[in-house]
DNA sequence: ACCCAGCCACAACCAGCGGTTGTACGCATA
DNA sequence: TATGCGTACAACCGCTGGTTGTGGCTGGGT
């Protein structure tokens, strides 16, 4: 089916007549007649009634018009997600599952009539590169990486710090915990296969290893969240970390827990990135909205490493 | 812009590479790289970054991917609305704006699941004619016109009985009244532009107008209720009647009122037609959603023609 | 009553889009 | 260094989808 056609439709059933809409479309006539003759053929059902003086809509072309007239709009929004200048408002979240989405999900809802499109790069390298260029307006990452300060182009603000909890099966020695110390996790096995080496959230487990002497296992290939809830689950000395915000669905039944830490709470930090200039009239829109949603950062009792920047 | 394109794209994109996604789409590698170079050359951007070992999506081409699957999704919607047997429901009302559109909102928000299309027939008549042949699955429509019963074979209920109210402007005689009798009536000059003779629903005035001695004039052409509107708010001498529950958007300020109609209320017969033997799914969970909406009908201090069922 | 205006469908023709095969190139890996 | 894998470019060609020309139908004006 080609969209061309569907315009073509869409303009006969405004017009009721073949020809003025051949006129509105810059074709012939019989370009019109032959169009919807094509599209009748693929659809199997009679679009028109022809008559002396036009053409109606049949029942089955009623149906279809609105559904024609969203398959066009569609097709403007795509284009539109990649129209240079007034594009929607491009935005790099770590992976689709985070707080980050949270965020923008309360910002779309606070704000339905801003276009978003959701993208997810490699790690804050990548996102700097892309924000300074101009490919994405806004990025969520922990800044900055160790030894890499942010070049005084781009632009920061601490949005949310978010408490990382264990994950455990209901056979795990800590699953009966109402929560558990940083101390206590010492010795247990930590698996997060997902830790891809040379981001900056693979730095910042790093840096949680170092600092309180865990053990956090990244090897074996990542299957996906699924495949990690599932083995979890089922292996009672394996447990792993996870954003209290993530929003996980797993099959019922499988009695993982969510267990807080403690003493002290290692918090990842959530910044918003954008670049100085970046013109985009919904950035001050978004950048107003976290402002007003965003909880103190570097609350008593919490952790972060010492190079995310605090402001 | 062609959808098998949009398909090659999405294809390529979730397969990681071209090859791959040609063999999917049984067709040679060399077609899907000229499909996606000239998807590319249309929309003015690189959506793949080409590697030796395939093709990953640049930043466009991520933000692209999710619009070209809606895309994708409301083609299918849109075939799937015209294909014979597990089409959406398709329902007949009169209008747009009128109480029969307010009560498949409501159903929608109880039943998001079930795909709807709307359609306007004609008449009663016409109504009925698709009913039997099977090109609706339900109508909504006052039961029956005088002396024509209906066919055995279509079932109907009557589901909303909607008060008629007096729509004037703000220098009307009647502007300022509470609520007004269908006897004080008598004499005011009623507009109702949109009726068109032949129809159920003009049967229903016609009778209106006989049993308490209204002048309603339908002359001249209808220029949709803006136009309406527009002239009732401006005209003193002039009125017109609406449903209760008709939704309408009028620029503000025109200060137009809406007065109750009393002793008795015309009230509106709005009746569900369907055929005996319609095997639609969704038919039954539309009848119980209105059964358990349904207000009563006949109530007393309410009027409606004799010929209107009430069952 | 008849003719013409207006609109759609069919036929013939042709350009160019979009497919195929064949080939060259680049980069990983062994 | 050779090989495998994946992409791009070139040449070729069939068929889709446009155009012009024409005929048929119907309702309204003369």
């Amino acid at each position: 089916m080609d969209l061309d056609t569907v315009r073509t439709f869409v303009a006969a059933a405004g017009a009721g007549q073949f020809q003025e809409a051949a006129a509105e479309l810059a074709v012939t006539q019989q370009a019109v007649s032959k169009r919807i003759a094509a599209l009748e053929r693929d659809l199997g059902v009679r679009l028109f009634t022809r008559t002396p003086r036009g053409a109606e809509l049949t029942i089955d072309g009623q149906a279809f018009l609105p559904h024609a007239r969203e398959l066009l709009r569609a097709a403007e929004r795509a284009v539109a997600s990649v129209r240079a200048g007034s594009r929607p408002l491009r935005v790099d979240v770590i992976t689709s599952r985070s707080a980050q989405s949270g965020l923008m999900r309360d910002f779309h809802r606070a704000h339905p009539e801003i276009e978003l499109d959701v993208v997810m790069l490699f790690d804050i390298e990548k996102a700097l590169a892309a924000i300074r260029s101009g490919a994405i307006d806004v990025s969520f990452r922990a800044v900055a990486a160790p030894g890499r300060p942010l070049p005084e182009d781009v632009e920061s603000v601490r949005v949310l710090d978010e408490a990382l909890q264990l994950l455990t099966g209901p056979a795990h020695a800590l699953a009966g915990a109402r929560s558990v110390t940083v101390a206590q996790l010492a010795g247990h096995r930590i698996w997060m296969p997902g830790i891809v080496p040379g981001t900056e959230w693979a730095a910042y487990y790093d840096d949680l290893v170092a600092e309180f002497g865990l053990t956090i296992e990244a090897t074996g290939p990542n299957f996906g969240s699924d495949a990690l809830l599932d083995t979890v689950a089922d292996t009672p000395a394996l447990a792993t970390f996870m954003g209290e915000q993530t929003r996980l669905v797993w099959p019922a039944g499988h009695g993982l827990r969510r267990i807080p830490v403690t003493g002290p709470t290692p918090v990842y930090p959530h910044s918003l990135l954008w670049h100085r200039d970046n013109p985009h009239p919904a950035l001050a829109t978004l950048r107003d909205h976290l402002a007003a949603v965003a909880a103190g950062h570097g609350a008593p009792g919490t952790w972060a490493p010492d190079w995310a920047i605090a402001r």
